[in-house]
DNA sequence: GTCTATAACACGATAGAC
DNA sequence: GTCTATCGTGTTATAGAC
């Protein structure tokens, strides 16, 4: 093999598509396939405005660097699931009144709109290897975007989920909120095109294009995972482990 | 800005140190250190080679190319974790004897080996942040490594959970090993030094540094998980969800 | 607003001396 | 087994024409 980048070793995430409207928003859609697939790093300016239909230039125009356009790309994805989550948990507790909310219902709003969002906009699903990425490889632009704006939102759903369980401890709480994020994000990220990795260790018997099915088995896990007892008093002992 | 890659824009994610041994083990040792901090494809070999104080030539003597040694850092430090969870499960078995094992104790052997192996080693915990890059970007040769290694391991955890829970679901149990697995890595990627963002989010109410505690909290939200009914009947409807 | 052309630099791989 | 030097190709960013 001769010099250049080993991109080509990276395998595309899904069917890639031309984007469509103003050259602006063209570039923000071909941003996202291409950060998912590629990498923030490896992603280059050059693959991005060609499937955008637009000139390299165009990005020094619109926004500023690499990174804004990084930025820019998060906000204009993440924002609608963190809006939609918010909504959900609001309904939640209307509809709890004096009482503690469902713990069910909490776990559903955190998890329905990120399975269905991230997964039925048009190359949504990229925004979920964008979403790993931030935290596998995290950058300035990426650390100061989750912190802003996943933040606030968890804090509101421990704040619920406390009065969903109220024997559960706020530490326990904040725990386990990320557990229950990772399972959903591990999952999320399973159905790649690329990886299809349950499905294949399964033998086909979990269907992972299966949004109901995804989301039917998160909720019932998540919900096991919330009513179980604290550890509490004695912690598993450290067994002699081999290195 | 000048040209360049925007690599400097990551922040790394541990102290490095210096390498020892011979040349071979120390490009390995400096190869695992820059390629948790700036990702398969932002890692370039002559900053692993003066971390590890070699020549830039001594990759190509020693491992073909950097696909090569991509694969090898992986088996290195993996096959240990692997080992050690075969281990715990034959243990568990061993004790179980006619009945099925316990269900805590086969998740411990699932998560225990993970937890203190990939944090105990040194740069040991760069090895979370390589397996979360290899979901995120997965490679031709992180996939088929990833394939290879784990999957039959994998395997041998979905028999022995059955045993131990026998009214769940064969498809429920792989969902739920999978979940668990997310939940695990995305706890031990938030203790990087880089991230932190549990124990900011919680105010530090939860120590991301105490291995103990987070293999406890861990064990018992997994157990909970796994001990939850199939959703079976009803799946949770999809609700109206703004876009 | 959109383009071409190019500057300035980094990369992986390798040939060949020692 | 270790080094220097370099090739061929890639990158971001930008100046300046249209």
């Amino acid at each position: 093999m001769t010099a250049s980048r080993s991109r080509q070793n990276i395998v595309p995430a899904s069917g890639v598509q031309a984007p469509a409207g103003d050259t602006r928003e063209r570039v923000l859609t071909a941003a996202m396939q291409v950060f998912a697939e590629h990498g923030f790093d490896g992603a280059t300016l050059r693959e991005i405005t060609a499937l955008a239909g637009a000139n390299i230039a165009a990005v020094n125009y619109y926004f500023r660097s690499k990174d804004e356009l990084i930025r820019h790309v998060l906000d204009v994805y993440v924002r609608p699931i963190m809006a939609s989550r918010l909504e959900a948990l609001d309904e939640c507790e209307r509809l709890a009144g004096e009482r503690g909310p469902d713990l069910e219902a909490v776990i559903e709003a955190l998890v329905l709109p990120m399975v269905y969002l991230s997964r039925d906009r048009r190359g949504g699903r990229a925004l979920i290897r964008l979403l790993l990425q931030s935290r596998a490889l995290p950058r300035d632009a990426t650390r100061s975007f989750t912190h802003e704006t996943f933040d606030p939102v968890l804090h509101r759903f421990v704040d619920a989920i406390g009065r969903a369980v109220p024997a559960l401890s706020r530490e326990a709480i904040f725990w386990r909120i990320d557990f229950a994020v990772g399972a959903m994000m591990q999952i999320l990220t399973d159905s790649d095109s690329g990886s299809r990795r349950l499905a294949t260790l399964s033998g086909g018997l979990c269907d992972t294009d299966d949004n109901a099915a995804i989301a039917a088995q998160l909720v019932a896990f998540i919900a096991g995972g919330f009513q179980a007892p604290s550890p509490g008093g004695q912690r598993p002992k450290r067994r002699p482990v081999r290195g």
